[in-house]
DNA sequence: CTAGAGACTTAGCACAACTCGT
DNA sequence: ACGAGTTGTGCTAAGTCTCTAG
């Protein structure tokens, strides 16, 4: 099943109807484990008093007890959210009596569940194994399924567990309960003539249907948001590896283009049309600084968040002059996920004319492109190249960036750990454009320290080392005989050798240190074209595995396999 | 054009698994 | 063999974009 063929030169849609796979058999997903009632010296109290609690009211309260330690179970919205939720799965006395949240004691079942995560870490050897085992197990049973001629992995095959919603960021819904889906809410897909998943005894499915003009295999609608949920492949799949490698072949398509579209957006800068004007600074914007599209979101249903169309006259700031330079917008939003994007940024004159214009007579709170919206200018895009939307900007951009990055910062005499950090550099570019970022990990700061004292260490090893050079040369110097000139050979070589090591450790230092709170990850993963990194690693005789690990090779297979050394994006 | 459903990609974080020095 | 520190993986939320109906 390891072997897949491409066409070399462009992906194509493997048949022509629209369709996505002819045949697909899968054994479903695995359900969450039902839910393990409290032993009875566990107790919850409420008032002071203890009380037993209906298995159903019981369940959501281990939920919330298990989350005790986390800031946000102190959060209003939170409390007020579970407390509500919780509320419905109580029985009509147990909702009677339980009427306030402060008055609920779940300190036994937080200790409980605190003792249970201290014994499975205490496991014996064996029992850790036999774990393995049976996920190993579950894993081979309902991590594949056939595709057309393929045995592919599943990527998701467990469905998610109930639990309390957190969202990110500030979300309205936090603390609210995710109910557990039934074998009755799934829907699954399958082909016709493929022996079908089995419910789980005495159950139903919500439906069987055999729609190959999707690739999910299960699906079932979340009760948060009202969203559908689906299970689908791995990326490694072939349905999955083509997908990408269009989206990469669209982007490169873009990049023929790319001067000429630029050239039409600044003319429509000075068009008499608002609408267009708007549009053309925001797709400035998204070229420039890799923003996403930004689509409307339903107010009060998450975290307030933006993207390029949907940013509001609050979240940027002009300054005729700022810093020494001119003509300066500063943004200032949250994004996706809510993480903060803050830069400021020089543009053209005409763009900040522009920005003062769509300001206008705004209150801080109105749309900053009130005639724009995604639909509009990917439609706009469409009519432009086919294929373009906005989201291929940040894709030719970020590829782009590490190419050009990888040719300026790569030196062809340093030596393989010089290069990765070459290399580690042109993918930071990238996600600093991008603005991927992640929280300094809870232990940088001593680990930094560790590293720093690793390099204190060397330094004394190396001024040791040249001291024992210094010490062979003058004996050979007075001896003249074979043996010291060994001695003097293995001591300049010693000298190399702890040279060398302390180098790659300030490498390592640096490194750290400039990745502190920024997420390499995304970037490789989703916007990359993996093309470059192979190309570069065969150019400069990197081993593959030194810049992807083994889920990105598998990933990244169709590349890995096409690339030569001087493949160009 | 608007709203909503649906399908799919992109995202950061928690924790499990592994690695390396002692 | 062990524990601390690092890396990899699973999880699932949060985006983008298309399509359809009114």
């Amino acid at each position: 099943s390891g072997v897949r063929s491409f066409e070399a030169v462009e992906p194509h849609e493997r048949y022509t109807d629209g369709s996505k796979w002819r045949f697909l058999e899968h054994k479903g997903p695995v359900m969450a484990a039902p839910y393990e009632p409290l032993p009875s010296n566990v107790r919850f109290s409420y008032d002071g008093k203890s009380m037993k609690l209906s298995l159903g009211a019981e369940e959501v309260a281990t939920f919330f007890a298990k989350m005790l330690d986390h800031e946000y179970t102190t959060k209003e919205i939170f409390q007020k959210n579970f407390f509500n939720d919780w509320r419905k799965e109580m029985t009509s006395e147990e909702r009677a009596k339980i009427t306030d949240l402060k008055k609920c004691n779940f300190n036994e079942m937080a200790e409980y569940f605190k003792a249970q995560s201290e014994a499975r870490k205490a496991m014996t050897k064996e029992d850790k194994l036999k774990i393995k085992a049976e996920n190993e197990r579950l894993l081979q049973e309902y991590g594949f399924c056939i595709m057309d001629n393929h045995k592919e992995r599943i990527a998701n095959f467990r469905i998610e567990p109930p639990g309390l919603f957190r969202g990110r960021g500030d979300h309205p819904k936090m603390g609210m309960l995710k109910r557990r889906i039934r074998p009755e809410d799934i829907i699954i897909n399958c082909s016709k003539d493929s022996k079908h998943p089995k419910p789980p005894p005495g159950t139903k499915w919500k439906e069987v249907r055999h729609d190959n003009k999707v690739t999910w295999l299960v699906s079932w609608t979340e009760n948060i948001q009202g969203s559908i949920k689906y299970i689908m492949l791995n990326p490694s799949s072939r349905i999955k590896g083509e997908k990408d490698w269009q989206k990469y072949e669209t982007a490169r398509n873009l990049k023929k283009c790319v001067e000429r579209l630029r050239h039409q957006y600044r003319e429509d800068w000075k068009s008499k049309e608002m609408k267009i004007r708007q549009r053309a600074v925001a797709l400035y914007f998204i070229d420039k600084l890799a923003l996403r599209a930004g689509n409307e979101k339903e107010e009060g249903e998450s975290a307030d968040t933006v993207g390029c169309c949907s940013l509001r006259v609050e979240h940027i700031n002009l300054h005729a002059e700022k810093d020494g330079q001119e003509f300066v917008v500063e943004f200032d939003f949250l994004g996706k996920d809510s993480i903060r994007y803050y830069n400021k940024v020089p543009v053209e004159k005409r763009v900040f004319k522009n920005l003062q214009l769509f300001m206008e007579n705004k209150q801080p709170e109105d749309d900053l492109f009130d005639r724009l919206n995604t639909s509009i200018l990917n439609k706009h895009l469409q009519e432009l190249m086919d294929g373009l939307t906005a989201k291929v900007f940040r894709t030719y951009n970020a590829s782009i960036t590490l190419q050009q990055q990888l040719k300026e910062l790569t030196n062809p005499d340093e030596n393989l750990p010089a290069k990765i950090l070459s290399y580690n550099r042109a993918n930071r570019a990238v996600a600093i454009l991008c603005n991927h970022q992640r929280a300094a990990p809870k232990t940088f700061e001593k680990s930094m320290q560790n590293l720093q004292a690793k390099i204190d260490a060397k330094k004394d090893q190396l001024a040791e080392a040249k001291r024992d050079l210094k010490g062979a040369k003058a004996d050979l110097k007075v001896r003249r005989d074979e043996k010291s000139k060994k001695a003097l050979e293995s001591k300049k070589k010693a000298v190399e050798r702890v040279e060398e090591q302390l180098m790659k450790l300030e490498v390592q230092a640096t490194d750290r240190e400039e990745n502190k709170q920024i997420a390499l990850g995304t970037s490789k993963l989703n916007y990359l074209d993996p093309r470059i990194s192979v190309a570069w690693c065969k150019k400069w005789g990197i081993p593959i595995e030194k810049i992807y690990n083994k889920t990105q090779r598998e990933k990244f297979a169709w590349a890995i396999d096409m690339a030569d050394e001087d493949f160009e994006f």
